[in-house]
DNA sequence: AGCTTTATGTAGCAGGCGCTACAATAGCCT
DNA sequence: AGGCTATTGTAGCGCCTGCTACATAAAGCT
């Protein structure tokens, strides 16, 4: 075929297909057909699928974290409210859909009990947490407690307009401090 | 082999099976033996998965209700925060554990398209936000806008939760004005 | 009684799943 | 050149999936 695939040529491949059909209902086949090989081949790289989706996780989580920091400006941001408004905007980007249909897999198998995907998930949050506290204003009276409210308005927020009511989160902004 | 097992008295063998083992790996001949019967009775009485599926959401939707107005107490509260606490600290109570498992489980789904889960999850934030509005403080400045807030908060609560940072919207609270 | 509708069991189909066995190739080291 | 190791292909195993075919029994209804 298309000469060497290696593991670190195959991960991207496999990375796209998954943003696009999703983490859970992957299963081998149809991920070596995205990717140009065969299960077989997919097996003898990463071991396992489990393997295989620890490698996806990883790398998946460095390319969110690499679409968070080219998406956003440098600079802090005016108010608590201003945090949250300019974070769901720019998530709310049609490109950023598809890591949002992974975030939701991801959470539904935390809340089953698996383990990678419970590091995965946590570690992802912790740097969300951190990149809050960078851009919140520096005058806040409690800078560290305000990031993990907005954190949490803005996790809240995405649940909800994942389920269809993301009016609800947008209209609860006016009843929070600025 | 227990005589007439009818829709009406599968539904709640199948839900227990589902809130213990989840939704979206639920297949119909596990299904089948918890509620004692066969794949081919569950497919007679509700036509296909989807059908199981659309009457188990419906029946787990009410389940809910029913789980929240006995849990909670009947008056208002103190304050918007003093909402989430409570909220919170009920819902933390194991006994709702297999619920939110389930619930992740939808919301994925949600995000992934499928409409019943859209339905089924958006009339549940709703009776959930008619329910903390009717419990806020009747002297809130904006009592609508102060449910939206709440519910928001508390749903991104859960989320960090299920991922195991329940400490992060745990330390928010604190920079949340009463 | 006869007949139609409803309910239930047994067997099986076609296909997808993760994974393995075995053999062959390709490329490097000496 | 010869051998060793890393890689790749083909076939298939055993299991599970949703669902169907077909026969059977029970339960009204006339």
């Amino acid at each position: 075929m298309s000469g060497k695939l290696s593991r670190e040529t195959l991960v991207p491949l496999l990375a796209a297909h998954v943003l696009e059909h999703g983490l859970n209902h992957a299963s081998l086949r149809p991920l070596a057909k995205a990717a140009g090989t065969s299960d077989r081949m997919l097996i003898y790289h990463f071991g396992s699928k489990d393997g295989l989706v620890a490698a996806l996780l990883e790398y998946l989580a460095e390319m969110f974290a690499a679409a968070l920091d080219t998406a956003f400006p440098a600079g802090r941001v005016a108010s608590r409210r201003d945090c949250i408004e300019q974070v769901l905007a720019i998530t709310a980007q049609p490109a950023f859909q598809p890591f949002f249909r992974l975030w939701w897999d991801i959470v539904a198998g935390c809340a089953a009990g698996n383990r990678a995907y419970l590091d995965a998930a946590g570690a992802i949050m912790d740097l969300l947490l951190g990149w809050i506290e960078a851009h919140l204003p520096a005058d806040d009276p409690d800078p560290a407690a305000a990031a993990r409210l907005v954190l949490t308005q803005i996790e809240g927020a995405q649940m909800l307009q994942a389920v269809g009511r993301g009016d609800i989160p947008q209209a609860g902004l006016s009843a929070l401090q600025s």
